[in-house]
DNA sequence: AGCACGCCGACT
DNA sequence: GTCGGCGTGCTC
């Protein structure tokens, strides 16, 4: 008897042990996916990660439903890869299995209803049980959530369950196959005219039928059945499209399916991919390198003889990825494969186009926002004999399957959004690209214009190396920035709305001169909250401790933690004030007032309302592009990475909302916001101009920003970080607790914190209620450990582990959440 | 995660 | 007296 041991997709750490059918085991190794029952009825596909005969004692081993794979689809690294990161993020190897794999290749069962067969058909039925028996007999065997969905009455469920009683209904449990693999129609001739004579007697037939004959020519001619020992070997004839047939006569659909119904053609389904097959060949489009990048280049080299890891420390708009694009050749020449992260939103037509000049077919694109199907095309592509050199992708990218990994590029490697935050595996992608490049013996870059302070604290130390890019390609000159101090212009009543005179000075001048203007604006919506003149209430989500936006387009008041929306009150329910007021400006106000002021000019509004889709994302930036739009206003959407030629003006409206988010880390956040919006101005031709607004002009920050002091801002912030002891002084762990009744929270909080304190003594911060201290009806309390950096890791996770173990065991806390986030950002 | 089991309040 | 609400614990 065998049996493996399988990870399911589930929040479970453990494998479990199911016996293997008897027929077809010699073929299930590690890595291969099955189907198996799990619970009550589900089904999961699971992942085996051991074969072996060692029956399991104490329960009833349940057989493997059905063997997926009799190859592999995950390399043995990979699996080390999950186990490390499970370890690491605190957080059960399933979670990681749930976020690696595409869903198309986790299959799941569904609960469908359908009519008994062996229904014997005298039970007693009420109208309204006939009514559902009739509609399940119409549908062809729907799905639990479909009928629930399909009929009105709310309450199916239970006629659908005393149906069941009655064995008028039964319920089955199918897997779904979710992931088809696309498929165009072909023909190919009937094997009844394989025969030469029979073919030419055919063709001579066809003589009343011109159209045919020579669609049928055509046929033979692209098949490439010119000679009959050709015919007489079918498989030697090509692939033929119908709609490619169709199209190469100039004729029409029905002519070829003439032929089909008189048997001489076939038609059937063929595989094709999902994936563009680019008939681009390297080289074209590679830019010679410019003196300063190619030194970089020659740096890099050297760098990496010495460091597995390495900074591309590059200032905005020095053409790193220029840079990028050399060391890939390299790695490609040396017959390697290269891994180049890059955060969501940066992964636009602008950078893959680029790419695709350079690398055609070599390269491919793995994107949340693609189809599923095409990543699991991507991900049998990585395993195939011929898989892509090069994999452009977003965080998620780490999990593919990579046979020789050469080089892992992390660009814009600052970037916040490299961290999953919801939901577990809470990994950093950057980090954990390091980690899987070590795996591999391969090499990681991290290029960025504002290095994470972490990222530079270890290039200091030496454990990264460093190459830096000072001047911008075409020695542009960086941008201007001026320090508007709008806390005077507000007293003064100087303001037009969210514009210094200062900013619409320059921002008419740029209209004037056909020139383009990005305002950055970090929140969305059109006013961050209302409130009562009278009384000051203020209208707050019903499942979370935040006050709603107020969304104009929409007219209604939104919760932008869990999506909450109601309408937008004309009076105050507390003291029946009618007079509400908008407080703050969101992107969408921001929209209005550039409206007013400059009625003429093409407006666009970019962040998470109007960028909902791709395309919806796309087209903004396009317009834009080409010059269709004249300002841009945006949240921190507008900073990443966009080239455009013709900025000449960025206005950062409200610099002080950043600054006075209370995180160690809002200085560094707000730095790299600020340098990075700046960078979108003045590139290409000519020196542009930031204006930046503030109240608070006098801080070191707005200084280093002025002055592109990258350096300025490590040393301040590591001084800080230093004495408060944060990273990179000290590890990061938060521990988060969540319960939907506040008093019984707070009593787990201090136990938690307690408890903590016992262990690591005083370097706990806590238990605090968060910022927003109430999300989707749950409680939310936070302690901060901070473990020194001596200390050993693997301890520090066994102790936490068996801490929210034990607490979870006690009978008030066990309908609680905790749940750790390792590096938090 | 999802499902069954079990224990308490609002109805036939 | 039952139906069905949710809290709890287990799944190879």
């Amino acid at each position: 008897m065998k049996f493996v041991d399988v990870i399911l997709p589930l929040p479970l750490s453990a494998a479990y042990t199911y016996a293997l059918p008897e027929e077809q085991q010699a073929a299930v190794r590690p890595g291969c996916r099955v189907i198996v029952p799990f619970g009550a009825k589900k089904f999961y596909t699971a992942i085996v990660v051991d074969v072996h005969g060692r029956q399991p004692q104490g329960y009833a081993v349940k057989t493997v439903w059905e063997i997926l794979d009799s190859d592999p689809v995950l390399l043995p690294v990979q699996l080390d890869f999950w186990r490390w990161l499970a370890d690491y993020y605190l957080c059960a190897v399933g979670d990681v299995y749930k976020a690696a794999l595409p869903s198309g290749m986790k299959l799941e069962s569904e609960s469908k209803v359908v009519v008994n067969s062996e229904y014997a058909g005298n039970a007693v039925l009420s109208e309204r049980e006939q009514r559902v028996v009739t509609w399940v007999s119409r549908r062809s065997e729907p799905t639990v959530t479909q009928l629930q969905k399909e009929c009105e009455d709310f309450r199916v469920l239970r006629v659908v369950r005393s149906l069941m009683d009655k064995g008028v209904l039964a319920m089955k449990e199918e897997v779904k196959r979710s992931y088809k693999p696309r498929t165009e129609v072909h023909v190919r001739l009937s094997e009844t005219y394989f025969d030469e004579d029979k073919l030419h007697e055919l063709l001579e037939g066809l003589g009343r039928a011109p159209k045919q004959q020579s669609l049928l020519l055509k046929y033979l001619e692209l098949a490439g059945a010119g000679t009959a020992f050709r015919l007489r070997n079918p498989k030697m004839l090509a692939e033929v499209g119908r709609k490619a047939l169709v199209e190469a006569v100039g004729g029409s659909l029905a002519i070829c399916r003439a032929l089909e119904e008189k048997g001489v053609l076939e038609a059937y389904p063929y595989e094709i991919g999902r994936l563009a097959h680019t008939e681009v060949t390297e080289t074209i489009g590679v830019s010679p390198l410019s003196e300063a990048q190619a030194r970089a280049f020659r740096e890099l080299e050297e760098a990496f003889a010495r460091h597995p890891v390495c900074l591309l420390h590059g200032v905005t708009s020095s053409g790193k990825t220029e840079v990028y694009i050399h060391l890939i050749r390299q790695m490609i020449a040396e017959g390697k494969q290269v891994l180049y992260l890059v955060p969501e939103i940066v992964l636009t037509t602008q950078l893959t186009d680029r790419l695709y000049r350079v690398f055609g077919n070599r390269m491919g694109v793995y994107h949340s926002k693609f189809p599923d199907a095409e990543r699991v095309e991507i991900w049998q592509k990585q395993l195939s004999e011929q898989p892509y050199d090069i994999i452009v992708g977003v965080r998620s990218s780490v999990f593919l399957p990579f046979r020789h990994l050469g080089l892992v590029i992390v660009d814009e490697e600052h970037e916040q959004s490299y961290k999953q935050q919801e939901p577990a595996p809470r990994y950093h992608a950057r980090n954990a690209a390091i980690m899987l490049a070590r795996m591999y013996g391969a090499r990681t870059l991290l290029g960025t214009a504002t290095p994470a302070l972490e990222t530079y604290y270890n290039v200091r130390m030496g454990k990264y190396g460093l190459v830096e890019l000072t001047e911008r390609f075409g020695q542009v000159r960086l941008p201007e920035v001026e320090v508007v101090d709008i806390k005077e212009l507000q007293r003064k009543r100087r303001m037009a709305g969210p514009f210094s005179p200062r900013l619409l000075e320059e921002m008419r001048r740029a209209l004037e001169n056909k020139e383009q203007v990005i305002l950055f604006q970090n929140r969305r919506g059109y006013a961050p909250m209302i409130e009562c003149h009278t009384c000051g209430w203020v209208p707050k989500c019903k499942n979370c401790d935040v006050s709603l936006t107020y969304h104009k387009g929409l007219n209604q008041m939104t919760c932008h933690y869990c999506g909450y929306t109601c309408n937008v009150p004309t009076r105050c329910p507390a003291c029946e004030g009618t007079e509400l007021v908008q407080r703050g400006f969101g992107t969408e106000k921001v929209e209005d007032a550039v409206h007013q002021v400059f009625p003429e000019a093409a407006v666009a509004r970019m962040d998470l309302d109007t960028t909902r889709t791709r395309s919806a994302y796309e087209g903004i930036l396009e317009d834009f592009q080409s010059g269709k739009t004249d300002v841009l206003i945006g949240t921190q959407m507008v900073t990443k990475g966009l080239d455009f030629e013709r900025v000449s003006v960025v206005g950062i409206l409200n610099a002080d909302a950043m600054l006075n988010i209370p995180d160690f880390r809002s200085f560094e956040r707000a730095f790299q916001l600020m340098a990075q919006v700046a960078g979108r101005a003045g590139r290409r031709s000519r020196q542009g101009r930031v204006i930046l607004q503030t109240k608070s002009p006098d801080l070191p920050l707005i200084r280093q920003v002025t002055e592109h002091d990258y350096f300025g801002l490590y040393v301040g912030q590591m001084e800080e970080r230093q004495m408060f002891v944060y990273p990179p002084f000290c590890r990061l762990i938060y521990v988060y607790m969540k319960h939907k009744r506040a008093d019984v929270l707070d009593h787990l909080a201090a136990e938690m914190g307690s408890r903590l304190r016992q262990v690591f003594g005083s370097r706990i911060l806590g238990p605090d209620a968060p910022p927003v201290a109430r999300i989707q009806l749950l409680y939310i309390r936070k302690i901060v450990v901070k473990v020194e950096l001596g200390a050993s890791l693997a301890k520090v996770r066994e102790q936490l582990l068996y801490l929210r173990q034990n607490l979870m065991a006690h009978p008030d806390y066990r309908s609680a959440q905790i749940y750790y986030d390792v590096d938090p950002m």
